[in-house]
DNA sequence: TGGGATTATATGGGATAGCATGGATATTTA
DNA sequence: TAAATATCCATGCTATCCCATATAATCCCA
């Protein structure tokens, strides 16, 4: 499965055009379809970006619900509706649309985030103060250390 | 599992290259990706680095926190973004990017300490200072005495 | 066991290829 | 036909590769 590590700023121009760093597009080497899935995060002004393979495995999830289900609702109407197929142009470029744009407030700058199995595309100055208040929860919390304690079903709500 | 062993000071040259000891570099040799994972340590002036499949132990660790819970956001925001993939180049070597050589204070010289399934790199000054420190030395040796404590789920708050 | 030869390692510098970026031209869509 | 989209080309920059050399470690044989 692709990996998606570090941070990489590109810049965005006047058409909406951004390199995907090459880090990120040698990771999805290999997948069928030659680009990127992304949709808008609901918890951040970012957009939430992976492969294709990465997208059928959310789908794989979803359909772990009841298909008449009120989750099974909420999530594809969220999940696969707001969900654009951005496929590189010879270059290894996205166009972002601008209703993406809008929803992370990118200009002329764009923040890569490797978050492991997927990567988010922020606006730099909004992602690096959310960084900060994150690595300190993390630090102060020690959660990367050790590994955390292990989950069973019994004791989940 | 990779161990790595004792401490090496090389030479970083202009372009921030420098030689991973050959000991460290055997360490790795039969895992798929030639190079290694760095990332910034919290609590001290150095980097963390280790294998690929290292990376991967972390990422399973990360697994075992709810995939909606802010725990999982600030880990994956910190461990991931701010690791990078290092490559060898023919000859063993690798380049520091800027921002781990101004977090380690690396000038032209780095020391590389081996720590068992990770290793770090330090500007040897200070990691000569803080080697010589009593109270980081006894509180580790009380560490690595004692058993690691068995995780049950009785335990668990 | 000693000393010379050979190999491995670390380090420096220059050439090359890949990447990010801007602009221009073709192609599609409304 | 105009606007939006996609493809192609040019360029500066940076990272990567390749080769040369010095030093240290190892090996081999007398």
């Amino acid at each position: 499965m692709a990996l998606f590590l570090s941070t990489t700023v590109n810049k965005v121009d006047t058409k909406g055009r951004v390199s995907v760093p090459a880090a990120f597009r040698s990771a999805l080497a290999g997948q069928t379809f030659h680009g990127i899935v992304a949709m808008p995060s609901f918890k951040y002004p970012a957009i939430q970006c992976g492969g294709m393979e990465w997208m059928e495995e959310l789908s794989n999830s979803v359909n772990a619900y009841d298909f008449f289900s009120d989750e099974h609702d909420a999530l594809t109407a969220t999940l696969f509706s707001k969900t654009v197929q951005l496929s590189f142009d010879g270059d290894g470029r996205i166009v972002l649309p601008s209703s993406l744009i809008t929803h992370a407030k990118i200009t002329n700058k764009a923040a890569f985030v490797g978050r492991g199995p997927l990567f988010e595309i922020w606006e730099p100055e909004d992602f690096y103060a959310y960084q900060l208040n994150a690595t300190n929860i993390a630090s102060e919390q020690k959660l990367t250390l050790r590994p955390p304690p292990q989950k069973s079903k019994e004791e989940k709500h």
